[in-house]
DNA sequence: TAACATTTGTGAAGGATTTCACAATCGTGT
DNA sequence: ACACGATTGTGAAATCCTTCACAAATGTTA
């Protein structure tokens, strides 16, 4: 799904998304004052395979000692530097209702490098008040803060019924990243990154599975 | 990666996946008074291909009619059926937090079968208080109050550090489904089905899909 | 220095998923 | 009653992703 185009390289959304794990482990690790890791131990703390690890980070580059592993915060660095989480992101966050106010609260983002910089709402009493230190502005000012601020990533958490509006503005102030919590299909250029944080779909699985388990249809696995 | 084993049929996740979006879409279109769908209309609406949509909903019948299409609501309700969303699944929630809290908020996941029944946590002060309606329990009384009210699916919203233990407490008192927001691989048997809501995952994609951008190392698709 | 145990990096094989392409079937209009 | 346009359902092909299996490379030990 994710092919970067006039580059070298093919990468697969899967394996994006596990260079995420690995890092995470990594962190760990870290902290355990682990020197190195070997594909097994990694492949291990995230239920993954030793050659699913060393084929992804191969796509990458050679970050491995044979014999001996990968130097644990060398490769925390390198993938850091894939994903660009060594540097900080300027994030807006739209929407500062049940799970907005619950991101403004999450400090393992800023960690992470992905600073809540501006809030918007379009709710007057919510406007001008403080969300953790940061005032929440008025969303009739989205396009010119956004651009003021500098913001190159941002999220949604309006309700459903009026993100699709907000997103093509939004887009017209030239953000290409958007993560979105509302449940719709949001429509967005080609050159605008969309992600969706869908906990239906989870829920939805569960339910899936529960339900085949109890018909007696046979295990999931 | 999910089989029904015993039965006839391998249903990939991807595609469970997918009959959320169809189960949404549906949802829309019922509302908007469509009497019938085609794959292509359906397909268009989550971005996927006709063939998609048709190869997806083959697997567990025949739906529609040549020429015609699908009937939307019987549809629906057939993949709800598929789902296990025409009933009331009980869940409850551990940790009344930044994120429980906006759970616990979220009238949406009611209308779909999903309802929070009891949540617990283990601060003192939050104990015996009321959310929506729902007074916390303490986690002191997790494997019986698990049980005295039928809990089906866990959702766990409490700090990484402390989620294992907890876990581990669940799947003692023989909770066969969770969904958890803490940012760790939790451990569970083989029986027991686990989802991972992974927002930092999400956000590190478009960190790294902006900064393949900013590197001018091609587009991204 | 050499033998050994270990683990990487990677082509090739295998498996899974998506897309293609078309026969089969339906509703409609005449 | 029949022809036509539309759309499904589905094997087969194509594509994509994961796993296998092993040569190459390293650190360690004697
Ligand atoms: N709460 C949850 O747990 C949860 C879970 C999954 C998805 N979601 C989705 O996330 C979104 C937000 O959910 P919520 O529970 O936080 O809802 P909410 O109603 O608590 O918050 C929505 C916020 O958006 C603001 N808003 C409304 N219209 C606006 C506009 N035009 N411009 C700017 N701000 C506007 C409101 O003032 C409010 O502060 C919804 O789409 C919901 O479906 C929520
Ligand atoms: N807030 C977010 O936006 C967000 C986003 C992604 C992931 N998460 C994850 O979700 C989890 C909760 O995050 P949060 O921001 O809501 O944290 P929080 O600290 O606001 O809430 C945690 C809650 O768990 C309770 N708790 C702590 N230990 C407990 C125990 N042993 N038994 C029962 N309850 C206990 C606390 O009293 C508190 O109410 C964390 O793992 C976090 O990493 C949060």
């Amino acid at each position: 799904m994710v092919a970067v185009a006039g580059g070298r390289k093919k990468i697969s959304e899967s394996t994006i998304r596990r260079l995420s794990l690995y890092y995470r482990v990594l962190s760990v690790l870290e902290k355990e004052n682990y020197q190195t890791v070997s594909s097994r131990e990694l492949a291990k703390r995230e239920k993954l395979t030793p050659a699913q690890v060393r084929k992804d980070l191969s796509f990458f580059g050679s970050f491995g000692t044979r014999g001996l592993g990968y130097p644990v915060s060398e490769l925390k660095k390198q993938i850091g530097e894939i994903l660009g989480l060594n540097r900080v992101w300027n994030v807006a966050l739209i929407g500062v209702g049940n799970i907005g106010s619950a991101l403004v609260g999450y400090k393992e983002f800023l960690r992470q490098g992905f600073r809540i910089k501006v809030i918007f709402d379009n709710d007057q009493r919510k406007i001008g008040s403080n969300h953790k230190g940061i005032k929440v502005s008025d969303i009739q000012n989205l396009e010119q803060d956004l651009r003021e601020n500098n913001i190159e990533i941002v999220v949604i958490a309006v309700p459903a019924t009026v993100a699709q509006y907000i997103v093509d503005d939004v887009v017209k102030a030239g953000i290409k990243a958007i993560l979105n919590f509302a449940p719709l299909n949001l429509k967005v250029p080609p050159d605008v990154f969309l992600r969706n944080e869908n906990m239906s779909m989870e829920l939805e699985y569960l339910s899936f599975a529960l339900k085949n388990l109890q018909d007696g249809k046979g295990t999931i696995k």
